[in-house]
DNA sequence: AAGTGGTCTAGACCACTTC
DNA sequence: AAGTGGTCTAGACCACTTC
C-alpha cells in the first residue's frame, strides 16, 4: 500500500476518535493539526474530508470540527451497505454465502453499448455470462455479465462458477474497487417468473452495473435482475463535496 | 446563491456534457482546462472530483477524464440522482418544476421505528405529511414523511405544499445535507393505482430515507413511493474511501 | 519523451462564529 | 478582535499511460 499524508493522518485521528481522545467532542483545529502533524493544512483538510464524508465528523465554520455524536451512539446507522461491490461480498453478510448456477457462458462480439461501456472497439470479444444466484436453494438474482477478454483473457467455466472478482484479485493482484450502479424497478418478465419463481404482480429490482479497476479500467458489465424482496440497497449520502 | 469558481465549472462542465461537447467521451486535460477557464487547476480539480462523486465522469491516471456512458445512456429518462437530496431538486431536471398535492397533513406519536430513527422519546410528537408528487399532471410518486415537531415547530399546511427542505432552510439558516436511503422495488398497492395510475403488473420503486441536518440532528423519516419508470437511481461506489 | 491525473505545499484572502 | 473552516492560487514533484 502506498504511504499517502492524509490517508495517514486520517486513519490516525479515527483512531484517536475511537480511543476517546478528544474533550467535548471537538477536534483541534486545522492549524493546529497542520502543526502537530507537521504537513500542510490542505493536507489536514483532506483527512477530515474524508471523515467527514464517512459521517464520523461535522464541520462548522466558524467553530471547529466536532466528532459526530450519533456516530459512537448509534454505529449501525452508519454503515455503508451500499458500498460492498460484488455480489458475493454485499449477500454474504448473514454468514451465508450465495451459491452460483452457471446458465450460459460463452464469447461474443461487443455491441455499441458494451463498447462505449466497456472502452473497446468495434469487433472486440467479451465473454457474456449468465448466472443464476441463489441462497439457499431460493433463487433470487438473474445476473448477465460481460468482461472483455482483454482484461480476463483466463476465464474458464469453473472461475465463472465461482466468485469472478476473487479470482481475479487473486491471480492478478488487481481489484475491482469502483463501480457506477443505475437500479431501478421493472415488472417482471417469463423468465424472471421461471427463474426467480415470481408472480406476475411481483417485480424484479434491477441493478446495472459498470465495474472499474483501481486504475479506471472497466472491467465488467452487469445486469442483475433481482427478487424484490432481495434488493436493498443502502446508500448515504452527502451534499457537502 | 454563492458564486464559486468550482461550482461554476462543475455546472459549466455539466452542461457541456449534456449538450454532448466533447468528443470520444473525452475531457480535455485539466491543464488546460484550467488554462481555458482562467482558474487555478486546483478548481479544476475540484471540480472534476465531484462530477466524479456524481458519477458523471471519471478519470484514468495517466489517460485522461472521460464522460460515463451509462450516465448519458440514462439521461432521457428523468431521474433522482444519487447526488441530490429532497425531491425538488432531484427532479427538476429540463427546468421544470415538480408540483406537489397535499394528501394528508396531521400530528401524530411517534411510534417505535420513528424513535428509533429519529432520536426521539416515547410520546414525542411528529408531523404525518403524505404528499403526491405530480410532474406536468402526471403523478409519479407518493410521499410519507415524517418531521419531529421539535426539530420544526412551525409546519403549517401551506409550508407542507412546498418544499419543506427550502422553507427549512429560508426560515433557520440550516439545511439538510446527509441522508441515509434505502431502495428496493415493491408490487403496487391498489392505492399506488389509484393515485399514480399504475397497472397491478407494474411495480412501485420504493426509496426511504433518513434526512439529516449539518450538525447530524435527524430532520425527516420519508417513505416515497414512485411510478417505476421514474425511479433511476444512480450512484457511484468507491471503496477506497 | 510527452502527456495525464494524483499528491502536497505555503500562503492569501474570505465568511462565519464567538468573545 | 480573534478564531475557525472555506475557497483559491501557483507551483513542485510523482505515478501511470501513451507514443
Amino acid at each position: 500500500m502506498v504511504d499517502l499524508v492524509y490517508r495517514n493522518i486520517m486513519t490516525d485521528l479515527k483512531r484517536r476518535i475511537e480511543n476517546n481522545e478528544f474533550k467535548n467532542k471537538r477536534l483541534p483545529d486545522e492549524r493546529s493539526l497542520s502543526e502537530s502533524y507537521g504537513v500542510s493544512r490542505s493536507s489536514v483538510k483532506r483527512a477530515l474530508n474524508v471523515l467527514a464524508n464517512q459521517g464520523i465528523i461535522f464541520k462548522k465554520r466558524g467553530s471547529g470540527t466536532f466528532i459526530n455524536p450519533l456516530y459512537q451512539k448509534n454505529q449501525s446507522i452508519f454503515q455503508y451497505e451500499g458500498s460492498n461491490l460484488g455480489v458475493t461480498d454485499s449477500f454474504k453478510s448473514n454468514g451465508k454465502i450465495p451459491q452460483i448456477k452457471l446458465l450460459d457462458f460463452k464469447v461474443v462480439t461487443a455491441d455499441e453499448d458494451l463498447q462505449t461501456e466497456l472502452f473497446l472497439k468495434p469487433g472486440d470479444f467479451v465473454y457474456q455470462i449468465k448466472r443464476l444466484r441463489t441462497f439457499e436453494d431460493q433463487p433470487f438474482m438473474i445476473e448477465l455479465g460481460y468482461i472483455p477478454i482483454r482484461v480476463a483473457p483466463e476465464l474458464t467455466k469453473e472461475v465463472v462458477e465461482g466468485s469472478i472478482f476473487n479470482y481475479f484479485e487473486d491471480t492478478t493482484g488487481k481489484s475491482v474497487t469502483k463501480s457506477f450502479m443505475s437500479i431501478k424497478a421493472e415488472p417482471s418478465r417469463d423468465e424472471d417468473h421461471e427463474l426467480l419463481g415470481l408472480k406476475p404482480v411481483e417485480p424484479v429490482g434491477v441493478m446495472e452495473g459498470i465495474f472499474f479497476l483501481d486504475d479506471g479500467t472497466p472491467f465488467e458489465v452487469s445486469n442483475m435482475r433481482l427478487h424484490y424482496k432481495y434488493l436493498n440497497y443502502n446508500t448515504f449520502v452527502d451534499l457537502d463535496d
